[in-house]
DNA sequence: GATTTTATTTAGGCTTACCTAAATAATATA
DNA sequence: TATATTATTTAGGTAAGCCTAAATAAAATC
């Protein structure tokens, strides 16, 4: 078992990688709201247990091992995060403080008991996709709201779930995964967004609307 | 919030305290299966805390504030214990070391939400008192099996968590809390005790006898 | 190409909670 | 009472994981 330090550094570097391609020692650092000299402790640490390829300077990457370890971390916050808003009624905005704090205690066969009452889900409530055990993730090709066109019709896959505000503001809206749309208007110049779902007509900012993943229908 | 260790202390004092006239260093060393010099340590700590009374060669004892903190942790195992066993249906062997880790990272809120789930509980899977969130525990003055005499009739109110085998064996023997009993004979010298349980009759050992809390009817 | 700015690393410290070994206090025994 | 035994504490050290400040490398700008 590794430190639970280990491990968020690890998820951390995982999902920085989804999205930039170049994770940074100061990158990472803000990430985990660390200074950058403290990853860059972490980061030495990590190579030396043969988890990252790291080299001063240039920037770091998981290894194998290193991102079968992010995956199962990822698999164990995912798993609680939707156990949590299934069995115990925790509101969606809240689900991911707690599940970071229990991604680190939850044994195998907690885990297997909780993947088993839920069905074997393939989705936690914002969406995102949870790793097989044997740390296999579908990673659809996903655009955002704000790629669209007047006309188009979509699904919401996933919704950013970092800013518990944002997860307020959208449940409120009963913008959730799986809600279907269609998109009414784009205003130019960043404009904010029309979408009709569910019979009711909805006006979304850029920003906001940048942090909804769809797919188109 | 206090760490993982200041708990773990605390809890260990109130629950030797229930058991023994005067908790020392060493006896709670032995118990957290640490060194008597960082018990040393940590003793000096709590005392600086104000969460517990502590004098050289004297022994421990929880202050008010300590107890309340050892209280609030127990009643987070507890309850954590009853919800794996009823809503995750973990053996009851096993229920301790994973309520082990979970106490620590229950939030008050997700507390409140499992009490409400299992129906404001009164106790644990083994028997065991679940203290109310002000504080307060139900501490009946209980006998062991071996204090009983042939004839006697009452039933299981509690039994020892500490030893998971030990519970594997009374599961076997389907003796869990509210099961109630006839004493049908006690061999003498420490001789094993004969009871009637479920219309089947069942021997134990003297040993295993005084794991089991029982309440005379 | 020289200089400034930004990114990153190194160096040295801190805290928590543990350890071992040595010293001292309390208790038991002769 | 003197001595031996046991219990406890003190002293000094280790490992994680964080910090700040100073040094260095890389990139951007003149």
């Amino acid at each position: 078992m590794h430190t639970q330090a280990v491990e968020d550094y690890l998820k951390a570097i995982y999902k920085l990688a989804e999205r930039e391609d170049k994770v940074t020692t100061s990158l990472l650092a803000e990430f985990l709201d660390v200074t950058p000299a403290s990853a860059t402790g972490m980061l030495k640490k990590l190579k030396q247990m043969n988890l990252a390829a790291y080299e001063p300077y240039q920037g770091v990457s998981l290894t194998e091992a290193g991102q079968k370890i992010a995956l199962e971390v990822i698999r164990h916050h995912r798993l609680v995060e939707l156990y949590l808003a299934e069995a115990l009624n925790v509101p969606w905005d809240r689900v991911h403080e707690e599940a970071e704090k229990w991604e680190h205690v939850l044994s195998e066969d907690l885990e297997d008991r909780i993947d088993a009452i839920l069905g074997h889900p393939t989705a936690d409530p914002h969406g995102a996709p949870i790793p097989d055990r044997d740390g296999t993730v579908a990673m659809p090709a996903l655009s955002t709201l704000t790629d669209l066109e007047a006309g188009q019709k979509g699904i919401i896959v996933e919704v950013s779930d970092h800013d518990s505000e944002l997860l307020r503001y959208l449940g409120a809206m009963n913008l959730y995964p799986e809600t279907e749309f269609t998109v009414l208007d784009v205003a130019p110049f960043n404009g904010p967004i029309t979408i009709r779902s569910e019979n009711s007509e909805k006006i979304l900012g850029s920003e906001v609307a940048g942090y909804i993943y769809v797919r188109l229908t």
